[in-house]
Order: C-alpha cells, then structure tokens, then sequence
DNA sequence: CAGAATCTTGAATATTTCTTGACCAAGCCT
DNA sequence: AGGCTTGGTCAAGAAATATTCAAGATTCTG
C-alpha cells in the first residue's frame, strides 16, 4: 500500500469534485473521479481505491446501489455524500454500511478530516506532501525541515512561521499574523517574531539558502519567491 | 459598500435580536430583521445585505438551508449563531460555507467584533486582485511592484502613492490628498510628497516605465492611463 | 527535580526611510 | 524678456524601524 492512499471522488458536479480533489491533494491524497454509477463501479475495480468518496445523487444508477455494488466485492471505506439530510434517513436505514455520512453543503476541511479519521480506523495513515521550493523541503508530518541533503534543525516555532510563509508565497504578513499563527496561545509582544524570525534567517543560511525572507520595511515580512 | 454597513439579523427570539441590533447600531452599522427563513431569503434579496447574522434554529426552513439558498444568488458574508456546540460540527470549515460563527450565550461586544473583522476581510478580499496598468503590476497582498518582469523596490510610502494613483486613475490629486493616503499620521510639510514622488518617479523609470506620473501644475498629481 | 531547550524581553546597534531646506529649473504672467 | 510662482533635485540630519545579542522566564524532558 502506498504512502499516499488513493481516494476516489464519484461526483457529478464538476465544481465539487474540483473542490475535493484540491484540498485532498493538498494534504496528500492521491485521488480518481467518476460521474456516474457504472464509471464509478469499475473505476473501484480497476484503481481499488483505499476509500470512496460517494456522492448519492449521481446519474446511471444512484450512490446506494454502488454501494451494495462495491461492497460485493470489496470492503473499501466508502463515505457517503448527501444533499438533503431525508436522504441521511433513508440511508442510516438501511444499513448498507456506509463508514461515515456527509450532508451538502459540507466545507472541504471537513470532508478531508473525516477522510482522514476513517482511513485511521481502518488502520492507514494520511501522508501529507511535502512542501517545497528549489532546495528547500519542509515535511508538515515530520515537522522537519531540509535544504538539500542537510536538514535544517528548527524550533516548532520556526518551523510554524517558514510553513505559512511557504504556503502563501510572495504574499508579505505582520508580525501580528505571524504571531497568530505561529503562537495563537502566546501573548508575547510582536517583537518576538523577529527575533524568531532572525534564528531561521541564521539556520537557513547556515544551511545554504540566504536571503528567502524579504523584510518589508514597515509592514512585515515575506518569503520571497523567484 | 456604504459607509454605514447593512446587517441582516434573522433571528427569532425577539429580545436576542433587539440586542444585537442595539449593539449594532450603536456601532454605526444598519439593520434589518427577519424572524424565518423565507423572509430571511426575500429580504437578503429585496435589502442586498452587507452581511448576515443568521441563527440556525429558526421556524420555516432553518439557517443552513437559508444560507444555501443566500449562497445561490450571492457572495454574502454570512455569520452563523448556533446554540449548541454540535452544530459547530457542520459549519467548521467556513470555506463552503459559513464566514465565522457565534455559540450561544454569546456577548453582543463580541459579535460586534466578528462582524467587523468579517467585513474586513471581506474588503481585503476586494482589494486582493492585483492592479495592472500595461507592464506595470502592483500586487496589494505581497505589497509589491513590478514592471514586466522586473521587480521595483520601493519603500512602503510610495508604494501606498503608487496604488492610490492606480486605484483611481487620471483623477488628479492635490499634495495633501496624497499625505493622507501615504502617511496618514505624519505632520509633514505638504512638500514631502514632491520627495518621494521624485524617487518614485526615478524608479519606474529604470524600471522602463518613464512618464506615467505627471503633475498638474498649482493642483497636484496623477497617474495617467491611455 | 534538574537540566535542556525554547521563548520572551529589553537594550544596544545597525539600517532604512522620511523630512527638511537650499538651490536650480521650468512654467506663467504682465 | 524679466520677475514671480511652482515644481524638481539633492544631500544631510532626524526619525522610525529592524536586527542582534544576551540574560531571564518558561516549558519540556528525562
């Protein structure tokens, strides 16, 4: 079984799908679509997904009998989706044996956490991807980072900073957001970013990669990018 | 968006909404009311909202079918009041749904704050798109300034001139406009402005982008677009 | 509980940016 | 043209802001 559990999305909305697979992907799911139920039933068989993302409402035949399709002839985690919640009735009745249950509209995070949460009880972990940007690789499972071949020994603060600063690239934050993000808890004086800020500076340089936080005199700081 | 902001309370326990709208109003803000959903929706449609508070447990159809169907027409903020924790569950995420949410008992102060700090965001999110004016590019999130694939350094002053010109271009600016925009808590002379746009003058030029400033004499400045 | 690591603070230092005033150039008016 | 007003440029000093450092507080760990 691989690293990065394969998720099959059967959604006939395009949006949607859309949707799922980028914050899925995001966070280290490898994922395969279907838009109806035939597709969806050999796409099951063919890619043996490690979980089904299971829209009810999707042409050719519906969710439920995909379900009772899939489950012939496997125990694939599915995680039903639903529009109207007498839908969730009809659902829990009949004990097809859905994992979980999801009701439209849903945020994606929490779809993606309940992914997550089922796929942990039947025993596989999620692999988040690593970030990267030309040498520099961060790993938000391991909470480490690496330029090139040497790794980068950062506190958890640090680490916290460089990963926002690295998820919004270019994009210049305050000190406060910082703070916000890096120390929700903490009500330290803005300041305190900057000397954290300046203990990565030394590492990363250290490391061989200077000068990737810019300071914007006045507003704050950014990676920059390019 | 007016200067005084439309909320739109639905609410049906009519003391919880004299308060809010108290509080509200107090703040500067307009309200408007609705105690179910169906009115909830026609008036969302009829007053075009700013915002809306909308309390889960109301008669008629409740809040997360209203918010669908807000949703459908428009980009509404939206803030969710829910009286039990449970069903935090279902709006967490607020990607899909939902801007921010409230637990009942709540303080109106606090509400008042998350109003405004949605709003703000909201605003931010208006000003996010970057601004472009031939090769010129100015990008509001990264505080940045480019000229085709140069990078044009400059302070966060003239920057702050730079997007103001380009926000409302052609129109002509006196010294003292610019001064507020640029820095608003400086007691400087009026001629300071002609300081910085000198240098910021000198940069777009090496930039390659010479002559799009051009001042008015006994008026002020501004940016010309053709 | 001791030791280590990390976080926080404040002070000293370094850097950048802002502001001013002087001087020169350009436009405007009679 | 000549004088007067307004804008541009420059450089030096002032002010604001960032960085570094070291020491104390706090939290984690064994």
């Amino acid at each position: 079984m691989n690293a990065h559990p394969l998720v099959l999305i059967v959604e006939d909305e395009p949006d949607i799908a859309d949707l799922l697979e980028a914050y899925l992907r995001r966070d280290g799911f490898r994922t395969e679509r279907a838009s109806d139920g035939s597709s969806a039933v050999s796409l099951h068989r063919v890619a043996r997904p490690d979980l089904v993302l299971l829209d009810v409402n999707i042409p050719d035949f519906d969710g439920f009998e995909v379900l009772q399709k899939i489950r012939a002839s496997a125990q694939t985690p599915v995680i039903m989706v639903t529009a109207m919640a007498e839908d969730l009735d009809k659902l829990l009745g009949l004990k097809l044996g859905a994992d979980d249950y999801v009701v439209k509209p849903f945020s994606p995070l929490e779809v993606v956490a309940r992914v997550k949460a089922v796929l942990r009880r039947v025993g596989m972990q999620a692999a988040a991807q690593p970030l990267r940007f030309a040498d520099l690789e961060l790993d938000p499972l391991a909470v480490r980072v690496r330029v090139g071949n040497t790794r980068v020994d950062t506190t958890l603060t640090e680490y916290r900073i460089l990963e926002h600063l690295l998820r919004h690239p270019n994009r210049t934050f305050t000190r406060g957001e910082l703070l916000d993000v890096a120390l929700p808890e903490s009500d330290a004086l803005e300041r305190v970013i900057d000397t954290h800020l300046g203990n990565l500076r030394k590492k990363l340089e250290q490391a061989g990669m200077p000068d990737i936080i810019e300071t914007v005199r006045g507003m704050g700081f950014r990676l920059c990018l390019e």
